[in-house]
DNA sequence: AAGCAGAACCTGTCATACAGGTTTGGGGGT
DNA sequence: ACCCCCAAACCTGTATGACAGGTTCTGCTT
């Protein structure tokens, strides 16, 4: 690490913290280095080893906590999310286009999900599924539990990929899902929007991938039917 | 920002400034305050902006330069390439599932290729599918092309989110790809393989949707086959 | 009007200091 | 011999000041 490399040396002691967790085989929750013994061995200040914590702690690679050292992080969506959002945010990505990648994963997602789905997951796939049926007057608890029903079948999917993307997607949705909603204007149309969910848990519940699959697509055109109402691009 | 929430200062910073860029509305290449400005605004130190930004910038949200002010960045792949090496060296993620996620989006992305690829994506399509054929005995060179022909096909797609998410996949694929070779051991199955993306290429060049997503599960098949040969978990 | 030089500004890195939070090891009590 | 508790050692979070080197602006020269 002695000239200053196309990165500088923050990108370099990355590289190094990157290669150690590599080689070692670290494992989330392991302990890394303390910043001291990190800056000794890559004879560089504090300063720069902070700073290149902080950038993998961004990424989720990392896990950084007072007084504690640095461990292994586990997978997360957050960075992922606020990505996502950026780009939206920035006008590089449209709402119209997320809903076609969470259409192309989500209809996969459901037909493992019916396949793989454990019993336990079945019926907390059901529960919230009648949980939003219930809080059909309340459209922040309904959101809430639509997004955690997304999630719940992701998760039985049985893929961590998945639940990743769904994730990501999560901090936009939320910001778009009350348009959505609004754009439902009937209460049969806010009925209907309800009634896939129920379908569709009860698909997997029932292990039919292929009527699971159908309600989903089912599901997405209706949403972005909605979407489009409402005029967003 | 008088007392520490519980995200601490570089958090609230991070999110200050995040905030900031929407408020403004700062889009891909415009100018953030500098790290002194910001750090007198905020009331802390130029450490923690310099963290916030350190942060920030790992996730590809803003672009630091020696010299030159930070600016806005556009969406690009490298922080999510990472966070899946990651998840994959730290046995969150295997592999296969890796290819199950692929296959759905790939198949997507063939389907819209072939009905939104310009004329120019049709030959640039073409064109790295010959090479492939023509670096068929120069395992690097072919690895090059194939990861350059599915991420032209991706931006043939139209949806840069798709575009994301192949360049996410892309840095574990360029460390796993040389396996999955190797265990085509037959010239037979190798001009398969790059009879399989000629075929593709030829098919979003007609602009034959139905055909290309066709041609693009057969080509996962036989890859997803030739890494359980490999014996990759 | 074009170009150039220096001033002003900005980021990258370092050293140091100190306030808390965490871990550890040893001492005392049972 | 065992357990509990506390102080010391260790560690991270933040602040400050300094300086090297890169970039941008400004005004003067030609």
């Amino acid at each position: 690490m002695e000239h200053v490399s196309n990165l500088g040396l923050v990108g370099d002691a990355i590289g190094a913290i990157s290669r150690h967790i590599r080689e070692k085989d670290l494992m989330p929750g392991d302990k890394l280095p303390s910043e001291a013994l990190l800056s000794k061995e890559l004879n560089v200040s504090r300063t720069v080893v902070r700073e290149a914590f902080r950038s993998l702690a961004a990424m989720r690679i990392i896990e950084l906590a007072t007084g504690k050292r640095a461990t292994v992080a586990q997978i997360d969506h957050g960075a992922m999310s606020l990505m996502i959002e950026h780009g939206v945010h920035t006008d590089q990505i449209n709402i119209q286009q997320i809903y076609d990648v969470r259409r192309t994963i989500e209809t996969r997602i459901v037909t493992l999900a019916a396949i793989r789905r454990s019993d336990a997951e079945a019926t907390e796939i059901l529960d919230l599924a009648y949980n939003m049926r219930r809080s059909a007057a309340n459209s922040a608890a309904l959101m809430e539990h639509d997004l955690a029903f997304h999630t719940a079948l992701a998760r039985a999917s049985r893929n961590p990929v998945y639940s990743l993307l769904i994730g990501a997607f999560q901090g936009i949705t939320r910001q778009t899902w009350p348009i959505g909603w609004k754009s439902r204007p009937t209460q049969a149309s806010r009925d209907l929007m309800v009634a896939t969910h129920v379908e569709i848990a009860e698909a997997v519940a029932a292990s039919d991938p292929q009527k699971a699959t159908a309600a989903m697509s089912l599901h997405f055109d209706e949403s972005v039917r909605a979407l489009l109402t409402a005029g967003l691009s």
